[in-house]
DNA sequence: ATTATATTTAGAATAGTTCTAATTCTCTAT
DNA sequence: ATAGAGAATTAGAACTATTCTAAATATAAT
């Protein structure tokens, strides 16, 4: 399950407004689905449900209005290896990912559920650090 | 510093055969400069020391090749946010990553340096973990 | 030597994303 | 309401990394 929002449009709307966005019939629409509804869409996700969803929209849109939202943090961006495809991610906060290499489907783990500890040589300044476990899920 | 393996023609002639790939001309050179020299190199640069080193070799040879000594298990592919491009890691064993987010280089990290502690979801069989550290190099 | 198989090659093709430049929209000031 | 400025959108071209195609060449096995 992915991080959903559960915004009305005026939420939205006020939302793109405060990181200084502006609410754009286009925006609104793709924030609907990235913010709202998607579980790690990729690019190619977006547009197909924006051209099903609006009368018109150009795939330069998307993928601007896309970078739009990462730049302004209301989105983050992430590329695994078993795809070329960039996915976005509407959990904006520090966590890793578990990769289902069945389905190839990506779930949020919290970093509270890691403990990480490290001894590495004291030249490296870790700023950041970005976890992906992989597996599949337990049949049931 | 990377994972030097400093071997003779033969012995990567022996390499190579033992993984059951005939030992051309083409691919002994790449595998000199990608199992001893070179750092992390991506296609580019393996494509740009083979057309220094060689007298003629071709875009497609060197994806080949690579994807050959990939699929034996000589040389194994990562991905990193940072770059469109696939890297070739000549370390096969497990073991993380350290990206320094200011020069792009990568370091490898211990598996044995980094303790690493779960309590994820029953439902995740998890069986690898990827670990990427970003940061900078302490100045000196 | 001959034949079969594997490898290499040049160049075309593909996939995902970004760029370009023209058009349309939106906001603010009148 | 309306003009003008700046921003957003658009269609389509361009770009980058990689893979594919089909012909030519090399290698190995008879």
């Amino acid at each position: 399950m992915n991080h959903k929002l559960c915004l009305s449009t005026e939420e939205i709307q006020a939302k793109l407004q405060a990181s200084g966005v502006q609410p754009t019939l286009q925006r609104i629409a793709i924030c609907k689905y990235v913010l709202c509804e998607a579980d790690h869409p990729n690019a190619e996700q977006v547009k197909e449900w924006a051209e099903k969803n609006l009368d018109k929209i150009s795939q330069a849109t998307v993928y601007n209005t896309l970078n739009t939202l990462v730049e302004v943090g209301l989105l983050r961006i992430f590329k695994f290896p078993h795809s070329e495809k960039v996915i976005y991610d509407n959990n904006v906060h520090d966590h890793y990912h578990f990769l289902d290499e069945s389905s190839g489907n990506l779930y949020d783990i919290e970093t509270k559920d890691v403990s990480v500890d490290m001894e590495v040589p004291p030249k490296f300044i870790v700023n950041s650090i970005e976890i992906v476990l992989k597996g599949q899920l337990k049949a049931t």
